[in-house]
DNA sequence: CTGTAATCTTTATGA
DNA sequence: TCATAAAGATTACAG
């Protein structure tokens, strides 16, 4: 099954091929070869792109939501470095973190006519029964329950990766942080500069008179 | 630790970048970066020609015996087509392979610098596996009080932009809405079945059964 | 993802 | 005790 943004030339060579082509529209991946296998393919800066506005992770995620196995397509990998702006050290990076944490195969094509090959030498491969993957690999979930409590507390203001998770390991909930935010006050000298906290806040390391009275907006009843 | 055989430049390199660099002779693999991680780096017609007198399976297999984690450095790609009477269907087939039963990640690389840049960045993900445990969302950054709220929200399950507003309408701040999330609850027949809700938020359009339980789950105090 | 700039909190110091 | 300066951490932003 391909999908129907794929360019044509592939799957007028697929069919070219004698292979089944199922052309319709997917909503996870470019190319459903078997219940297996599922192929992404990204070519130039499709990649910096959905890199850039996050949205890589979330493709690779639900890639391994929907196959055990999936694989993605680095078509003509050279020119992803030549129309962007991107630093290689993070495109490499990237790259990096898929192969280390996912363990995500990634094959090169230099244009369109490899990687029709690759699809086919991959449906082949698969046709093969008495050969089936040696290793199922086992991805760790995108997010545990903690982790995503934390996520929640990032849209606050000034709140990162870091101080978010600090956050939790105190309060447990995203409910329980609102209520020790909503009962922190702020302390200020006899000249009237803010001096400390006071409340359940105050002995967080990291969070400041700032942090309170930015946040307290979102929390409380106010308007803007 | 790195085979004496590598090239000069790529050893030199990464000494000049501070990275802790042993010069050995290694049985398998030419990097080895962790206990888990060991990298086979292949360059050109190296490629090839340990295709073509079945070397290449060997050391894969070779590698995954001494590693949970093997990488294959695809240096200088278009490069192996090039100097080779080999078809391009046999050189994608082996590939094809390596990704459909070993899982095996390939990184590709334009030259030996792209090959010492990977090997940086896997030093650097490997030594910060223990931390970095979440991922960073961004904040659109023109934000109303109101669509910051919202914001907030969107990290729930099932809470996109739609449901967001909707539940900041209803509930004014994320402290009101969590706080309504707690105080309703599902209703269940008396075969057990859940029927619908009850509470704050039994009223909300597109809020059911499943929004409340998944939910619940990020405000109760449990663990996972 | 990475690298850099901007911002915040905390600690140190002097009055 | 307050005010200011410097240092350390973390977040925000651009590419």
């Amino acid at each position: 099954m391909i999908d129907h943004r794929e360019p044509a030339e592939i799957i007028d060579w697929l069919k070219e091929e004698g292979l089944d082509v199922v052309k319709t529209q997917l909503t996870v991946g470019d190319y459903i070869v078997s219940n297996d296998v599922v192929v992404e393919r990204k070519s130039g800066n499709d990649l910096t792109s959905s890199i850039m506005d996050n949205r890589l992770f979330e493709q690779i995620n639900r890639l391994y939501e929907a196959a055990s196995s999936p694989i993605l397509i680095l078509e003509d990998f050279d020119s992803i470095f030549k129309n962007t702006s991107m630093n290689p050290a993070s495109i490499f990076g990237v790259l990096v973190y898929l192969a280390f944490r996912f363990s995500l195969p990634m094959i090169p094509s230099r244009d369109w006519r490899d990687t029709a090959l690759i699809l086919k030498r991959l449906v082949l491969r698969v046709q093969v029964k008495d050969e089936d993957p040696i290793l199922a690999r086992s991805v760790p979930k995108l997010m545990t329950l903690d982790e995503r409590r934390a996520f929640i507390l990032e849209g606050m203001y000034n709140v990162g990766p870091k101080t978010a998770v600090k956050l939790i390991d105190a309060f447990k909930t995203p409910l329980g942080v609102f209520q020790a935010l909503a009962s922190t006050s702020v302390v200020y000298t006899r000249t009237g500069n803010p001096k400390g906290l006071e409340g359940p806040l105050a002995n967080i390391k990291g969070i400041g008179v700032k942090f309170v009275l930015e946040n307290r907006k979102l929390i409380e009843q106010g308007n803007e």
